[in-house]
DNA sequence: GTCTATAGGGCGATAGAC
DNA sequence: GTCTATCGCCCTATAGAC
């Protein structure tokens, strides 16, 4: 991150990342499939904790309800790592290549999130929506929590919800 | 594609593909930023033709009836290219590099369908969750008809609408 | 740990189109 | 005479083979 923020995303190169760890560019590569991925290793973290927050949740609770549940808490965990999360989003945002691999980790998260479901008996083209929608909303939520980190996390789930259900037409009952 | 269905994605390089079309390795990266983007130069037009179409949907229609009518009308157009989308489909499938910029291109789709929804007065807040819901559906909806291009494409778009819709806890009920 | 192929691009020269 | 497309040569860094 020191060498990243100094220099930026691509004036740093794999040989200077080693070196600074006092390994060689070889061992880089046994870590990390490739120069994007030392950025996301926490997203591997997140999605595991993700994963394991949707299995604590109570049988019968619908599928859209249950994702909301797992991601509000693994939000709510970020929380902790808020400094060093705001350097890491100036570097994303600065470098399409960093984006594109954002772009599929999330796809990973609902991958992962909608088989979750799946097992918890839903219909998988049920579960796919549901579990893009709730990553859709957790990525605005999250992304409005980092300008304003003093409000409230669960509160901006809840809030993007309501504004994707307007978004595709829904009443907004909450049922 | 001759080349990537012989060989495959992966053991095709720019250097053979530029030789094959002859010219040099140079000007194809005078035309395309890299080796990826050589199979998704259709996929900018067809983003250029939906954002034509959604400018040609009458003002007051809702959000996401707007993006789906735009996205509807373009998966149609889709349909002419069916033999050689088979062939790209399969390479896509194939390569972990290729899914990551197809994800690329289709965030591309739902930030220009925003920004066009944006212009027709909606929130921005709203207009996002618009856009990427219709580009869900439009996703989902173009798999299925990849796998029987005989059914009825505006009827999977609106059937893959109904099951997001239900997905996220909505009553169905076409308003 | 070493060795190598290939992506990707910088720079300048050249040739043809209008 | 300008504009555009191609090309040749050189280089670095990534990524993977051995």
């Amino acid at each position: 991150m020191e060498l990243f923020c100094d220099r930026g995303y691509a004036d740093v190169t794999v040989a200077d990342i080693a070196e600074r760890a006092g390994l060689t560019k070889r061992t880089f590569f046994n870590h990390f499939a490739d120069k994007r991925e030392v950025l996301f290793a926490a997203a591997e973290q997140f999605q595991a904790s993700v994963i394991g927050y949707l299995d604590e949740v109570a049988d019968g609770v619908e599928p859209i309800d249950a994702a909301m549940a797992a991601l509000t808490r693994g939000g709510v965990d970020l929380a902790s790592y808020g400094e060093s999360a705001h350097a890491r989003r100036a570097l994303i945002a600065a470098s399409t290549e960093l984006q594109e691999r954002n772009l599929t980790k999330m796809g990973s998260l609902a991958t992962a999130l909608s088989a979750g479901l799946h097992k918890r008996g839903a219909p998988s083209a049920i579960t796919n929506f549901a579990a893009q929608a709730a990553v859709a909303v957790f990525a605005a939520a999250y992304d409005e929590w980092s300008d304003n980190t003093t409000v409230d996390f669960p509160g901006l789930m809840q809030k993007s919800l309501s504004d994707l259900r307007r978004a595709i037409g829904c009443k907004d009952t909450d049922r």
